[in-house]
DNA sequence: GGTAGACCTGGACGC
DNA sequence: GCGTCCAGGTCTACC
């Protein structure tokens, strides 16, 4: 079945996949040849389905193979939509930019969408799972707990969706830990799952939140895992571009771009970009450093 | 409110 | 192959 969505323009389905890791993160699975960006989804019928997501004309397609019912339908219509902010305007967030050089190219390039997960829930586990580790063993960490507690895609098993919070939630603690190798992360995981699952906490409400950025920010930090750096992270995430997600990278961007590579503080990161307001986390992500990397 | 130290894992390095 | 060091945010206890 094949399914077409629109996207309020500009739209580049590209810079949009590409916006920052997650595409690298199972069930994410991106084929650059083939511009193809597949991904295993539960249904809340506990259905389990792949999605393969291209470019379209105004927007992208989805196609999944087999039939689907309109419940089905309209309910992968509705994640992908919140996956790829289909709907989100950035013509405010242009027109602030449009005349500093160093961000003069993010309309041109459709910059300002983030991918996300369909569930706030997987995005706010993958955030913390970002936190004090290198990028490898956070994609290690994702695989271990997807390839563990995954409910398999039937037509090849060893593709599976991302697991359920009733699922984590039954994980014996010693077993996330040790099995998933997520280290003292284990505990905040399987409290969130927890949490989640006994409809004590409701994640996904964040997602339509009218609450201002700042009381959002503290319901997040709340959450056992959830620091000043993963609570920014989860805001733009949430669409909500006024914090800088403050780690080493943003030190080192920093320090390269301004402070000629020496050592820079928080306080040099947060000045740096204090003029930008509610865009500042949005200036700071698109912005066109002169730093790329080692 | 600010800060020091502990928390874990895995990669890099020296022997 | 083994031991040591280091990078990476957040939490808790303490001041």
């Amino acid at each position: 079945m094949q399914i077409s969505l629109s996207a309020q323009q500009p739209f580049i389905f590209l810079n949009a996949v590409r916006s920052h890791g997650w595409w690298q993160l199972a069930p994410f699975d991106f084929d650059e040849q083939a511009s193809l960006l597949r991904y295993v989804l539960r249904l809340s019928t506990g259905k389990v389905v792949d999605l393969n997501i291209r470019e379209a004309p105004g927007g992208i397609g989805v196609e999944v193979k087999g039939k689907l019912s309109k419940r089905e339908q309209a309910e992968i219509e509705e994640r992908v939509g919140w996956m790829f902010g289909l709907e989100r305007d950035f013509s405010s967030f242009y027109a602030a930019v449009r005349h500093e050089p160093k961000l003069s190219h993010v309309e041109s390039k459709a910059y300002g969408r983030l991918l996300r997960s369909p569930t706030f829930f997987e995005d706010v586990i993958k955030t913390i799972l970002t936190t004090n580790t290198l990028w490898g063993a956070t994609k290690r960490m994702n695989l271990n707990l997807i390839a563990q507690f995954g409910d398999p895609w039937p037509a090849d098993p060893d593709r599976k969706a991302f697991p359920t919070p009733e699922r984590l939630a039954a994980v014996p603690p010693d077993v996330l830990r040790e099995e998933t190798r997520l280290g003292y992360r284990a505990p905040y995981i399987q409290t969130l799952a927890e949490r989640v699952a006994s409809g004590d906490l409701d994640v996904e409400s964040f997602k339509t939140s009218d609450l201002p950025t700042l009381e959002l920010r503290k319901k997040l930090m709340k959450i056992k895992g959830v620091g000043s750096y993963a609570a920014a992270n989860l805001l733009m995430i949430l669409g909500r571009g006024d914090f800088i997600p403050l780690d080493t990278w943003a030190l080192k961007l920093v320090s390269h771009e301004w402070h000629d590579g020496q050592p820079v503080t928080p306080a040099d990161v947060e000045a740096a970009f204090a003029d930008w307001g509610e865009w500042k986390g949005m200036a700071y992500w698109f912005w066109d450093w002169k730093y790329q990397g080692d």
